[in-house]
RNA sequence: GGUGGAGUACCCAAGUGGCCAACGGGGAUUGACUGUAAAUCAAUUGGGCACCGCCCUUCGAUGGUUCGAAUCCAUCCUCCACCA
């Protein structure tokens, strides 16, 4: 099975501009393809999982990865999948975002094969200098209004009431510059993204055609949701599932593929993680045959942690885990909750306030982040979803002092099943 | 530009002088069940407290009428529909 036909079988090729074509092309000889990078954020997400492993799948086979941060496009912003004219960023905040960004696209590729090294470029190094009458004379020159207002990205906001600014509307032209300079000082063919890309990346493979009289391709896969249709990764309850581990913690992003629903896991497996079909298709009988033991979600989890985070990272959240969920913090050593106190939200708290009658658990739990007002912790405690060091809260008057405290420093707070946090105590 | 209609809590949406912190639905949080599920059932869902009761702030904005308004009046702002 080659790439493509591997890429089919995990329904990841929503759309192509010549599947048949860029067939032939990948079996001659290696090929270089790209993949941008929106750099609106300091930090990447779940939701660009997809782009990047895309790269790392054609690494894999032998091909020449190229990411691109859009340094430059990120002054401008897509217009696509999105109803309102977005936000512009100031160019100090770009560049920090580029910066954080680079560092972990940096991490997830093989940037040191001997064969075929990933390259990092940045669209600012050479958009930035070109000047506005120039781009409109070698660029713009070959687009037709026309045709980019037939654009689905362009076309709906037309029809919103908010409109489009020309600022996003000329959002394809830089895109389709980016393409064509990759493909004159690269060799670059392909450019891979997601459906809501195709349009801008068409524009490109039409004006490579035009400038250079040459094909290139364009492969898009399909926006991942999850079993009720959202976005996925966004609606978490606590926000994007983020790639930086200061915003997401290993934990917590083991946890989020951990309650992967049951039709979706498979679908996950397939589109998240390197794992061969054959295995893919043996946790897809297993889960089958028994869901409850969750295999397919453990082996998602584990695979996509330890791609992002690493395996050590991984192994400490796999642990957390079992930590959290395994019932009680008997038997604990310290060493091995010091390993759980860096998965879950921990916050500092002075050792003064727990003197004498201590400090109620109400003011800890708001104090954690884990209740928005008192008024909700009280409520929380009543209904029985509070628990301090594992152990329920049935009083709402409880109050915490030294003596509750775990190896000295520590108060393990709880809402609900899962949600915790810790109050480290300092003097 | 003309005429008519609408702005209510996270979202949708009742309420048209006191019993309204405001019906109902969705979402969210918690509990039971369970697989750290789904479905289902239950509770909570502005804030504070000396918390089975009281206080403060909310119904586009600002003023006003009234013992008392989300509800009446005036002005303003914003959206929508129809006509030009």
């Amino acid at each position: 099975m080659n790439l493509l036909e591997d890429l089919q079988w995990r329904d990841l090729v929503a759309n192509c501009t010549d599947l048949d074509g860029l067939g032939l092309r990948m079996a001659s000889r290696p090929i270089t393809l790209y993949c941008g990078f929106d750099p609106s954020r300091d930090s990447l997400h779940v939701g660009n999982l997809i782009g990047q492993l895309m790269l790392r799948r054609f690494q894999l086979a032998g091909h020449h990865p190229i990411l691109l941060a859009g340094g430059a496009t990120g002054m401008i912003g897509d217009p696509g999948g999105r109803s309102t004219e977005r936000n512009l960023l100031d160019r100090a905040e770009l560049v920090h975002n580029v910066a954080c960004i680079k560092r972990q696209l940096a991490r997830f590729i093989d940037f040191d094969s001997k064969q075929n090294p990933a390259r990092l470029v940045d669209n600012a190094d050479w958009t930035a200098s070109v000047s506005y009458l120039d781009f409109l004379r070698d660029i713009g020159k070959h687009f037709s209004v026309n045709v980019m207002l037939a654009k689905d990205s362009v076309r709906s906001r037309l029809e919103s009431d908010s409109g489009i600014s020309y600022t996003e509307f000329s959002y394809m032209l830089l895109q389709a510059n980016d393409f064509l300079h990759l493909r004159e000082t690269h060799d670059c063919e392909l450019q891979v993204g997601g459906t809501d890309q195709y349009g801008n990346i068409t524009a490109g493979v039409d004006l490579i055609r035009k400038k250079l009289g040459v094909v290139a391709w364009g492969l898009v896969f399909p926006l991942i949701t999850d079993a009720a249709g959202q976005k996925f990764g966004k609606s978490t309850g606590g926000g994007s599932v983020w790639l930086d581990p200061a915003k997401t913690s290993p934990y917590r992003f083991y946890q989020f593929f951990i309650n992967s629903e049951d039709s979706m896991v498979v679908e996950y497996l397939k589109k998240f993680t390197l794992l061969p079909r054959e295995q893919i298709e043996a946790l897809a009988v297993e889960h089958g045959q028994n869901p409850g033991a969750r295999t397919a979600q453990k082996a998602l989890a584990r695979e996509v942690a330890a791609l992002v985070h690493g395996p050590s990272a991984c192994d400490d959240a796999v642990r957390a885990s079992e930590i959290m969920f395994g019932g009680g913090l008997e038997g604990v050593t310290e060493a091995v909750f010091q390993e759980v106190v860096g998965e879950v939200p921990t916050r500092d708290f002075e050792k003064a306030k727990l003197a004498g009658s201590g400090a109620s658990v109400i003011d800890l739990l708001v104090h954690a982040g884990l209740c928005p007002s008192k008024g909700q912790a009280r409520k929380d405690i009543e209904s029985g979803g509070i628990y301090l060091n594992n152990v329920r809260v049935t009083e709402v008057a409880r109050a915490a002092t030294t003596v509750d405290l775990l190896f000295g420093q520590f108060l393990l707070l709880r809402k609900g099943k899962r949600t915790y946090a810790v109050l480290k105590i300092v003097s």
